[in-house]
RNA sequence: GCUCAUAUAGCUCAGUCGGUAGAGCACUUGCUUGGUAAGUAAGAGGUCACCGGUUCAAGUCCGGUUAUGAGCUCCA
C-alpha cells in the first residue's frame, strides 16, 4: 500500500498509509492527541477525523480547545443531540436547519405543539440521556435521488427542499445514529462519539421564518449556548447576568432617566436627570460641529407629501411614515403632510434657497433633526429602536473631488468624538455598489475609489461588504466596540448622486455651467435616543463626571452644617456644576448609600470638622475612602472636571 | 408585522384548587442629631393593563385589544 506524506502546521512531516484519518494521525502522533481529537482539517477544508485521506496534504488536528473544535461540537450538539431529543418528544416535528452561532447553536422545527421556555428542562432531559447513551455517529454519502428518497420515507419536507435546491449532485452526507434510529442531513464535520460534547444550556424559544423570509412559515427555533466544560459555561452564563444588569432600560428606570408608556409606543418620555445627559451630550456635538465648519440649520417636522414624493420617499417608504391630515371640517385647504422620517429632503430646501457656486462648496449643514418612523412593533426596544428620535444629522454638499477630503475629515473628527466619549475602538466599513442602483458605473468607481482612498490615506483597517452601499450611492459605516465587548453601528458616511438630482441642486462651476453637486449623508452618534442608551450600558449607569446627570451630593452629619452645606451648594451651582443638597435628617450612612445607588460621582460629606475649617470630606463613587480638601480647591477641581472635552 | 411569553401598590415581586389583595423597598407621620452603603415605630397606598365572556362567585378560566419582553423579518 502506499504512502501519504502529512504536513503539521509546525511544518513537520507524518508519513502515513494512503487512507489513514485524522484519527489515525493524531494516534500517531500521541494518545492523549487522539482523544481530544474531533475533526481534522485538511488543505483548509474541515473533515470528519474519520475521513480517510488519500494524497500528500496539509493537515491539523482540531480539539475543542480551539474555537473551530467549539463550533464543530455546538454543530454536533444541535444537529444530532438536539435535533434527535426534539424528535424523540415530538415525534411529527420536521426538521429544519441547526446552524451554530456566536457562543451556541440553534434549530429551527415545525412543530405544531407550542413549546416554551418551560419545557426546554425536559428537552434538556432527553439531550443529556441521548448523550449519556453516548452514541457513534456514522456518515454515509448518497447522490441527490437516493438522499431524497430517504428524507421523502421520513416525511423531512424541509430537507428535502434542502436538497432540491442545491446546485451538487452526489456526495449528500446523511450522519446516524444507532443504526439508523436517527438521521439527519450534514455538511459536516461531525463529532463521532457523544461522549466528546462539553457542558450547554438551552436559553431561550423563539419563532423564526423558514429560510429567513417573512412570507415563509413560521417555524419553532430553539436556542442554546455550548462550552468545552461546566467552567466556560458559568463564565458565559455570568457574562450574560452582567449584561442584563447594565440594561440601560433597567437603570432609567432605577435612575429616574426616562420612560415609556402604552400611549407613546417608541416615544420617549425624558425626565429631567435623562434629559440633561441629553442636553449636556448635544451641547458637545454642538460645539464640535461648529469647530468643523457645519452650519447648524433646522428644518419643519410636517411636510406636505410633495415633497416627499419629489423626493422617493413616498413611494419607497410611505408605509413607515406618519401621516398627519388638518381636520377636514376646519382646514380651508386639503393636503397630506408627513411628519419628517428624515431630514435630508428638507436640506436641499436650504441648500436650494439662493445660487450656489462652486466657491462656496463644500457646504456642511447640521441639524439635530427630530424624525419619526413607523417602525414595526416587533422592533421597538428601549431607546435602541423608537419610533421618535433626533438625529445628529448632517449633509455636505461637495464636488466628487471634494468627497476624498470630506471622509478624511468626517473620520478624524468622529474618532475624536468616539474617544472623548469613552470608546476606544471601533471599526470601519465600506459598502460598495448593489445590484440594483443608480447611476453610472463610472460614476459609481470614482465614489468607490473615494472613500477608499480617504480611508487609507488615515491608515485605519476597514472591511469591504460588496452588494451592500445604498442605492444611492457607497458608503462608510462605523461601528463601535463598547465595554463588555459589544458591537454597535452608530456613524456613518454616504455618498448620494440620487437625491441631488431629484431634488435639482445645482452649483455653477468655474465655466459658468450648473452642475449637480454631491450630497454626502452623515451622522456620528446616529440618533442621540440610541446613543444615551449605549453610555448608558457601556458605563453601567456610571457615566463621566461631565455627562453626569447629578454630579455631586452635599450631605450633612447633623443640622449644625446645613447652612454651610447650602452655601458649597451655592458656590458649586454657581459654576454650573449640578448637585443634590441632602440636609435630610437620616443618618450619613443613608444617604451614602442613597447617592452611590444613584451613582453620582462625588459624595460631598460636611459636619462640624469641616465647618470649623472651610473643607469638604470626598467621597468617590465607586471607592469606600475619603479624602479631605480644602473647599476653594475643591469647587476648581470640580469645574474642570464638569467641563465637557473639547 | 410574525411566533411565544408576560401585564398585581411608586419599584421589585408573591398570590395554591375560582371564594372578595400580600411582602420588601420607597412614601407620610412620630421618635432619633447619628462621621461614610439601609436607626426605629406607626400609617397611608390597589377598578389586579383594557374590553367582553363563562360562573352563585374571576387577580385566577376563556376570547379580543393594547403595551412590554425574547427572537424572526425590517431599519431609507
Amino acid at each position: 500500500m502506499s504512502e501519504i506524506n502529512l504536513t503539521l502546521p509546525d511544518g513537520s512531516v507524518r508519513v502515513l498509509q494512503k487512507g489513514s484519518s485524522g484519527y489515525d494521525l493524531a494516534l500517531d502522533i500521541g494518545p492523549g492527541l487522539a482523544k481530544a481529537s474531533i475533526a481534522v482539517t485538511v488543505n483548509d477544508v474541515q473533515k470528519d477525523i474519520n475521513d480517510p485521506i488519500d494524497e500528500d496534504s496539509r493537515v491539523s488536528i482540531i480539539t475543542i480547545d480551539s474555537e473551530e473544535g467549539l463550533e464543530i461540537m455546538r454543530h454536533t450538539l444541535t444537529a444530532q443531540v438536539l435535533a434527535r431529543a426534539v424528535k424523540n418528544l415530538y415525534p411529527k416535528a420536521k426538521l429544519a436547519i441547526g446552524p451554530t452561532i456566536k457562543d451556541g447553536f440553534y434549530y429551527d422545527f415545525d412543530i405544531e405543539q407550542t413549546i416554551s421556555i418551560d419545557d426546554l428542562p425536559k428537552i434538556e432531559n432527553e439531550m443529556n440521556s441521548i448523550i449519556k447513551k453516548g452514541s457513534k455517529i456514522t456518515k454515509r454519502y448518497f447522490s441527490k435521488s437516493e438522499a431524497l428518497k430517504v428524507f421523502k420515507s421520513l416525511d423531512e419536507s424541509y430537507k428535502g427542499e434542502i436538497i432540491n435546491d442545491s446546485d451538487q449532485e452526489e456526495n449528500f452526507q446523511l450522519y446516524y445514529q444507532d443504526n439508523d434510529e436517527f438521521v439527519d442531513l450534514c455538511r459536516g464535520p461531525h463529532l463521532t462519539d457523544l461522549n466528546k460534547i462539553g457542558a450547554f444550556k438551552l436559553t431561550k424559544v423563539s419563532g423564526a421564518y423558514w429560510r429567513g423570509s417573512s412570507d415563509n412559515k413560521m417555524l419553532t427555533r430553539i436556542y442554546g449556548t455550548a462550552w468545552k466544560d461546566d467552567k466556560d459555561l458559568k463564565k458565559y452564563l455570568n457574562q450574560i447576568e452582567e449584561a442584563e444588569k447594565r440594561d440601560h432600560r433597567k437603570i432609567g428606570k432605577e435612575l429616574e432617566l426616562f420612560h415609556f408608556q402604552d400611549e407613546a409606543p417608541g416615544m420617549v418620555f425624558w425626565h429631567e436627570k435623562g434629559w440633561t445627559i441629553y442636553k449636556t451630550l448635544q451641547n458637545y456635538m454642538r460645539n464640535k460641529l461648529e469647530l468643523n465648519d457645519y452650519k447648524e440649520i433646522n428644518t419643519p417636522q410636517v411636510v406636505d407629501r410633495k415633497l416627499w414624493e419629489a423626493s422617493g420617499h413616498w413611494d419607497k417608504y410611505r408605509e413607515n411614515m406618519y401621516i398627519t391630515e388638518i381636520d377636514e371640517e376646519h382646514a380651508n385647504e386639503k393636503r397630506t403632510n408627513a411628519l419628517k422620517p428624515m431630514n435630508c429632503p428638507c436640506h436641499v430646501q436650504v441648500y436650494n434657497q439662493g445660487l450656489k457656486s462652486y466657491k462656496d462648496l463644500p457646504i456642511r449643514y447640521a441639524e439635530f433633526g427630530s424624525c419619526h418612523r413607523y417602525e414595526a412593533s416587533g422592533t421597538l426596544h428601549g431607546l435602541m429602536r423608537v419610533r421618535g428620535f433626533t438625529q445628529d444629522d448632517g449633509h455636505i454638499f461637495c464636488t466628487e473631488d471634494q468627497i476624498k477630503d470630506e471622509a478624511a475629515n468626517f473620520i478624524k473628527l468622529l474618532s475624536e468624538i468616539y474617544n472623548q466619549l469613552g470608546f476606544e475602538k471601533f471599526d470601519i466599513k465600506l459598502s460598495t455598489r448593489p445590484e440594483t442602483r443608480v447611476g453610472s458605473d463610472e460614476v459609481w468607481d470614482r465614489a468607490e475609489s473615494s472613500l477608499q482612498n480617504a480611508i487609507e490615506s488615515i491608515g485605519i483597517d476597514y472591511e469591504v461588504m460588496p452588494g451592500d452601499g445604498a442605492f444611492y450611492g457607497p458608503k462608510l459605516d462605523f461601528v463601535l466596540t463598547d465595554a463588555i465587548g459589544r458591537e454597535w453601528q452608530c456613524g456613518t458616511f454616504q455618498a448620494d448622486f440620487n437625491l441631488p438630482d431629484r431634488l435639482s441642486a445645482e452649483y455653477v462651476d468655474n465655466d459658468g455651467n450648473k452642475q449637480m453637486p454631491v450630497m454626502i449623508h452623515r451622522a456620528i452618534l446616529g440618533s442621540f435616543e440610541r446613543f444615551i442608551g449605549i453610555l448608558i450600558e457601556n458605563y453601567a449607569g456610571k457615566l463621566p463626571f461631565w455627562l453626569a446627570p447629578k454630579q455631586v451630593a452635599i450631605t450633612t452629619i447633623t443640622s449644625d452644617s446645613n447652612e454651610y452645606a447650602a452655601k458649597i451648594m451655592q458656590d458649586l451651582q454657581s459654576k454650573g456644576i449640578r448637585c443634590v443638597l441632602d440636609i435630610r435628617n437620616e443618618k450619613i450612612s443613608y444617604k451614602i448609600r442613597e447617592h452611590s445607588t444613584a451613582k453620582i460621582p462625588y459624595i460631598v460629606t460636611v459636619g462640624n470638622k469641616e465647618m470649623e475649617n472651610s473643607t469638604i470630606s470626598l467621597r468617590k463613587l465607586g471607592s469606600n475612602e475619603t479624602s479631605l480638601h480644602k473647599l476653594n480647591d475643591f469647587i476648581q477641581e470640580v469645574e474642570l472636571l464638569a467641563a465637557a472635552p473639547k
